[in-house]
RNA sequence: GCCGGCGUAGCUCAGUCGGUAGAGCAACGGUUUCGUAAACCGUAGGUCGGGGGUUCGAUUCCCUUCGCCGGCUCCA
């Protein structure tokens, strides 16, 4: 038999005889290798550890420790779980299964829906495959054939999809009764499948069209180790306890409410309080950088609307238009026509640019019910927009400075990981843009060459910009590695058009300016969630509604207290004085619930000595200081909006 | 909008195989005056999400509607 030369990743190359399997390979390698692997690279094509290797070719062994390998595993457990919903469910019709970031799922039609008691019968039940250690058996057929034997099965789910992308003869994979319609590859059998949890079952829709069938989707997760899978399941917890929505109430931060209606937040004093800090920081900061603050109406005539084009491509996300004196108002979705008017209000000269008009603008757009998400998706939100108007020849520059000023964002509220995304045109598709060539080049270039220049690493998303202008979106990472999307800096070569913006250039004649679009928090509404969430509730010193709670110790020491109250207030801090009538534990325990950064117990020793014990909400007693020491380091920390202290 | 689940006191939840509901916390009144995460006693609080139907009788069963939760889809 002849030989077939393997190159493994190290460069080194080994003689096989033709036609042997990956499992091969790794056990001539080593016992170890061969025990962990799961499947092979073969060509650069991903291979199960049973087929064939017929030519030379570089072979690496796949394990746990490779990203594949974990993909391939929970692929492999999506189809575990399918073995087990058709032994304890025939009337189930599988559609697809596969691995996700953080698991895997399987889609089925079936009449009756899966409960949370299905969910446990169904773990149980993988759990003896498991031990039965069953193989995932890579079997072939001529699509003719197979999808005959499909049929016969009732699967009319896998036999379209067979229909629609099988090769002609093509593979699928064989665990106990499930067979599946599937590239692979697979690990080799259940068996070593370790870690695995059925977390949730959900609607879905066959190929995501909610006119098609309606499936039952079971979500679930495997791990290579219980330690894993447990650092997961800790981690979703973890979030539970952030929601947001829960901390918001716990908080009494802000409402959404019935009576008022879905997707429309109603901010509650301590919510305010975060907010109007966040705000005067934002305005101080648009008048550092040249920006202009502008307030423009919330609803204007819908003849606005439809010279902009969104009466026409964004009608889906609007309210519906309302009749003030025979004539139709649209309350606004975006703050951009706002703008321009304003832009339009006179002639513009070049010296005026670039003219940068900001808003913290409120507005509504029309989400189906069902989206809404406490205060990341709502229907009535604020954006801290920006228009610029400007020369082709300054748009590098600010671009460049949105993105510092992002930077700064993140930096200001304590966030240090973020993800860039540059949104490119669709080369293959030139007609579906508005603008130029031209245009686009200039847009797509400064935007690259910026963050290039910026030493920014980011992702290119070609295709992947609206049909008006390229785009930067920045996503933050949170506390527990979620990302974020909030800032976005795009191009606008609609906008300038319909309205037909112009300014006088140095050469006396008109000209048409850039726009760009910017929003750095994106919603002030999808922001407070992301920090709640990222500080779990305990907000850095500057934000937090009530920065120290006041504890005297019993009634005597009230007056005392009093004066620390408005020496405190005197100093423009946030300061409660809780002279409820109950213990000092417990009004401890209630200032450590409302995640208070500061308790100041007082009693007969800080009265004498004009001091106060400090209490900090992370780490408990820290000793006492002087009211004066106390004040001024507590301002410190405010007027550097220090995060951590 | 679609699929599934769920709406009981301000909050978290129990309960009724159909006979108009209960706890803890919060609130209020009183007692207690306290040193780093829950003092004690008492009072009040609910047309059991809204509407309709079945029934002698509905919080419970059925229909419908609104809302919430998990997804799908979409997005700041």
């Amino acid at each position: 038999m002849p030989n077939v030369r393997i190159t493994l990743p190290d460069g080194t190359a080994r003689e096989f005889p033709e036609g042997v399997s990956g499992r091969e390979v790794a056990q001539a390698i080593g016992p170890r290798l061969a025990a962990e692997a799961l499947a092979a690279r073969v060509d650069g094509r991903l291979v199960d550890l049973s087929t064939p290797i017929e030519t030379d070719a570089p072979v690496q062994i796949i394990t746990p420790s490779s990203p594949e390998g974990l993909e391939i595993y929970r692929h492999s457990s999506a189809h575990l779980l399918a073995a087990a919903v058709l032994e304890l469910f025939p009337d189930a019709h599988p559609g697809v299964g596969p691995p996700t970031d953080t698991g895997f799922f399987y889609d089925f039609y079936r009449e009756k829906p899966f409960t949370e008691d299905d969910l446990a019968k169904l773990e149980t039940k993988m759990q003896e495959l498991v031990q039965a250690d069953l193989p995932y058996e890579r079997v072939y057929f001529p699509k003719g054939e197979g999808l005959r034997l499909f049929q016969q099965k009732g699967e009319f789910l896998k036999c379209q999809l067979i229909e629609e992308k099988a090769e002609p003869v093509f593979s699928a994979y064989r665990t106990g009764k499930f067979l599946d319609f599937c590239r692979g590859p697979h690990i080799p059998s259940t068996g070593r499948v370790k870690a695995f949890k059925l977390l949730s079952v959900a609607g879905a829709h066959w190929k995501g069209d909610e006119h098609s069938y309606p499936l039952q989707r079971i979500y679930g997760t495997a791990f290579f180790s219980k330690k894993d899978l447990d650092e997961f399941l800790a981690k979703i917890e973890e979030a539970k306890k952030r929601d947001h929505r829960r901390l918001g109430k716990e908080l009494d931060l802000f409402s959404i409410q019935d009576e008022a209606g879905p997707g429309l937040i109603f901010w509650h004093p301590k919510g305010g309080i975060i907010r109007k800090e966040i705000e005067d920081w934002l305005r101080t900061e648009l008048q550092e950088r040249g920006y202009d603050l502008v307030f423009t109406p919330h609803a204007m005539r819908l003849h606005l609307w439809e010279i902009s084009g969104h009466a026409n491509f964004y009608r889906e996300n609007m309210f519906g238009p309302m009749e003030v004196e025979n004539d139709k108002y649209q309350l606004k979705p975006m703050n951009c026509p706002g703008h321009i008017l304003i832009y339009k209000s006179h002639t513009r000269s070049y010296r005026e640019l670039p003219l940068r008009l900001a808003e913290l603008g409120t507005v509504y757009r029309y989400e189906r019910s069902g989206v809404m998400h406490g205060l990341l998706r709502v229907r009535g939100f604020t954006q801290d927009d920006a228009h610029i108007f400007s020369m082709p020849d300054q748009v590098e520059r600010e671009v460049q400075d949105c993105i510092e000023f992002a930077f700064l964002v993140l930096k200001t509220f304590g966030f240090d990981r973020y993800e860039v995304e540059l949104s490119t045109r669709d080369p293959r598709n030139p007609e579906q843009y508005a603008g130029t060539i031209e245009e686009w080049e200039l847009a797509e270039g400064a935007l690259k060459k910026t963050l290039e220049r910026m030493n920014i690493p980011f992702k290119a998303m070609p295709g992947e910009a609206v049909f008006y202008g390229p785009k930067i979106d920045l996503k933050l990472v949170d506390a527990i590695g979620r990302p974020w999307q909030l800032t976005t800096v795009q191009f606008d070569f609609n906008l300038p058009r319909r309205f037909g913006l112009e300014y006088v250039g140095s050469d006396g004649r008109l000209h048409t300016p850039v726009m760009v679009h910017r929003a750095l928090f994106g919603s002030i509404e999808r922001f407070f969630g992301v920090l709640i969430e990222h500080y779990a509730g305990a907000f850095p010193l500057w934000l937090s509604p009530v920065q120290a709670a006041i504890l005297p110790i019993s009634e005597k020491h009230l007056g005392y207290a009093r004066q620390v109250a408005e020496e405190l207030r005197a100093a423009k801090l946030r300061v409660h004085l809780d002279d409820r009538n109950e213990k000092l534990n417990a009004r401890i325990r209630d200032a450590q619930l409302q995640k208070i950064p500061f308790m100041l117990v007082v009693g007969d020793r800080e009265a004498q000595s004009k001091t106060v014990s400090v209490r900090r909400r992370d780490t408990g007693d820290a000793g006492a200081k002087r009211l004066d020491e106390f004040k001024g380091w507590a301002r410190e920390l405010i007027d550097s909006r220090a995060t951590k202290w």
